[in-house]
Parts: C-alpha cells; sequence; structure tokens
DNA sequence: CAAAATACCTACCGGTTGGTATGCTGTAGT
DNA sequence: ACTACAGCATACCAACCGGTAGGTATTTTG
C-alpha cells in the first residue's frame, strides 16, 4: 500500500500556502502557520522547495496563474463578441460577491503590490503573468475591431492595459470598503467605459 | 541652548516610519530600521508611540492625510472646472514621474491592500481617508453638472468612487510594470473616460 | 533481495522581531 | 537653586522567524 504520495503533498503545502498568503501576504505568511493547517512539518516543505521564496513563486506559477488563466484568460480569449464577454465576466464577478476575493482581494494584484518594490524576481514573474493577461484582452479587442464592433481609432493594448488595471483598482478599493455594492458601482462604471468602445 | 525638542523628535520618527512603510508595508517594516535611519532609539518611539500600530495610524493621519490633502484634494476642491482640474492632476503625475510614487506605488493603496483584511482599525482610517477623497471628487463632478459640463444622468458619487479606485489601479499596475510610459498611457486612457462624462 | 535514493519527521539554531524595565539628563516651574 | 517630570538612552526579554542537521521509514532501482 501506498503511504507515501509526494505529488499530492507538494500541493497539498501549495494549497495551504497559497490561502495563508493571501491572507497575510506574502512577506507575512509564516511557514508555522502554512504547516499549521496541513499535518505536515518543515521536513516535508523543505524537501519539496528550497526556500520560501521559491515556494511563493511556484504558488504564483502553478496556483494563481491556473486559476486566473481559467476564471478570466480562457473566456475573454475564446469570446466571439469581445466586448460583451468582458462585461459578462464583470456582470458575473459583481454577483457573485465571493467573498474570500472580494474581503482577500485578487491574489495576483495583492502580490504585485507587495513584493513589486521589494524583490525583482517576484516582479518578472508577476508581470509575466499580468502581461499575459493584457495580451489576452488586448487581442481580444483587436478581434473586435476586425470585426467591426470596436472603434478602430483606439490603441488595443494600451485600452486592455487600461481596463485591467481599472478592475483591479476597483476590486482593490473594494476590499477596503468591504461592501459588494460598492463593487458592482465601480463594475457598472467600468462596463460603462467599455460601452463607449464600440464602434 | 535647546537640545530636546520633543516635536521635532516626534516628526522625525514619523517621517522616517512613513519612508519605512512606504519601501516595505506596514507589517515588514522593521522599528529597528526607522530608527537606524534617524540617530534616536527604541526610548524615544516609544516614549511618543504607544506600540507600532498606533505609531502605523499616526503616520497614516499626520504625514499621508496631510500629503494627499496637499496633493490631490485640495486642488480638485478648488477647481472651478472639476473636469480639467481632474485631468490637469492626472497630466502632472503622468510628467512628473515621480520615482518614489511610481515604484513604490501610493502610500494609501498600499497600506490599504496589505491592512485592510488584516486589521480592522488600520481598514476603518484607511477607508476615512479614501471615503474623503471620493467625497472631494464627487463634489467637484455635482458642481460640474449644476454648471451644465458635466452629464447630469450620471452618479457623482459613483463616477467618482470609480475614477479614484482606476487612478490607483493604474498607479499599482505601473509599479509593477516599472514603465512611466504605461502609466502615462493608462492616465491618458483615465482621461478619456473623464471626456466621456462631459455634457 | 540488497542497496540506494526519496520522502518525511524531530529537534534545534542563530537572528530578528516588537516590547519593557530602568536609569540618566536636560529643562521648566517655583 | 531645588524639585519634579518629560525626554530619551541602554540593556534586556520572550516569541517567533526562516532555515538546517540528522535520523527514520518507505520506495525505487540494480
Amino acid at each position: 500500500m501506498n503511504t507515501r504520495q509526494p505529488d499530492q503533498t507538494r500541493q497539498t503545502i501549495l494549497a495551504a500556502a497559497y490561502a495563508e498568503i493571501h491572507r497575510q501576504g506574502f512577506q507575512a505568511a509564516s511557514l508555522a502557520r502554512i504547516l499549521a493547517d496541513t499535518s505536515l512539518t518543515k521536513g516535508a516543505l523543505y524537501h519539496h522547495f528550497p526556500d520560501k521564496k521559491a515556494l511563493g513563486l511556484a504558488v504564483v506559477e502553478e496556483v494563481i496563474r491556473p486559476e486566473l488563466t481559467a476564471a478570466m484568460l480562457t473566456p475573454v480569449a475564446r469570446a466571439e463578441h469581445p466586448l460583451r464577454a468582458l462585461q459578462a465576466l464583470l456582470e458575473a464577478k459583481a454577483q457573485t460577491a465571493d467573498e474570500a476575493l472580494l474581503t482577500l482581494g485578487c491574489p495576483l494584484n495583492n502580490l504585485m503590490q507587495e513584493m513589486s518594490p521589494v524583490d525583482e524576481d517576484f516582479r518578472r514573474q508577476l508581470n509575466r503573468l499580468f502581461t499575459d493577461w493584457v495580451a489576452v484582452v488586448a487581442e481580444a479587442l483587436a478581434r473586435g475591431q476586425a470585426a467591426g464592433e470596436v472603434r478602430r481609432d483606439l490603441d488595443a493594448r494600451q485600452t486592455a492595459y487600461f481596463v485591467v488595471s481599472a478592475l483591479e483598482g476597483c476590486i482593490g478599493m473594494s476590499k477596503n470598503t468591504q461592501s459588494p455594492a460598492a463593487f458592482r458601482g465601480c463594475a457598472l462604471q467600468l462596463a460603462g467605459f467599455l460601452e463607449g468602445l464600440k464602434a
């Protein structure tokens, strides 16, 4: 019988680290607290990850990236009508009122705000993820332009950058305000901005 | 000769704490590092402030609030033409390319992102400052509506909330991207949004 | 089946953290 | 000039931090 399942163990640690980092931030995240959730010890952690920083970067790449991809990139990438897809995403976000995501904020944005100034490796890796996101939105806008649904006089890349930034801004402010209504209002305004992009 | 100047000492500590918190965040900010900049010791710090948290809250109220007021609230509050004033502020921010503010981000937003989920006192105090900011912008928009310069069909308060959120979002993303050009483009898009509010 | 490598645990380490207890000193009030 | 207290320095503390050393048990490999 298999009592040891290293892959499973690794995933357990990653999941616990993700939760802890989401709540406390990376620097304030405690390895002891991460391990307290699991029934594992430091030996297991340091067997799978060389140090705390590597654990954090692994969380970004193996937890946050897939989640963000599933939630935001794929829907937009597939969409035939990009503006409608973006507005639908906003609508969905506003409705669900995801407790964790509203009070704790976007994990990607949280880490960018915290780590970009203090660690170059973190900054680069987070920027890659962010850039990918912007690229997907930009491509969607460009497809909209080609289809005559989106104004041709605007810079797709720059507009995409703004849309993602504004969304992150809205989520961030709502984290402070702690009111789903406030976020909904904010998302509504952003939807209004998107409306203004129509050809 | 006066060798002791308690007010001056207090300000010195506040300034050093502000710089350290701006760089590292509040939780990661070290009292030892704060005091290393000044030539003071823990005795001085704990004479003027009961604990680290009180120091942090004092920084918010006595350093960040006045700075933000001077930089963003007052200009907007005085402006006759609110939309033009907001756009001028964006323009100014984009031009100066303030090193510290671009790579380290907005001190208010940084603290909101970090502290809102983990400390209710911080959240409330930061939210007061943020709310004041939104209120000033909202009043400016309302004045614009009264003057017939701004569309009357929009909710001034909600629009103001979005404008401030989007601005913070743009600053935050630029902190990660570390390119003044990216922030300029983002600010440009926000200016475009403001343009769409004209009557 | 033996040997080697992997997976994980326990105990511990040096360093840093925020915080405190105590003592010296300049200075204002009388 | 004496007192009393504010203003600060020094020395120290327990708790916690990330990380390591060394052992044990379970696999995989030859």
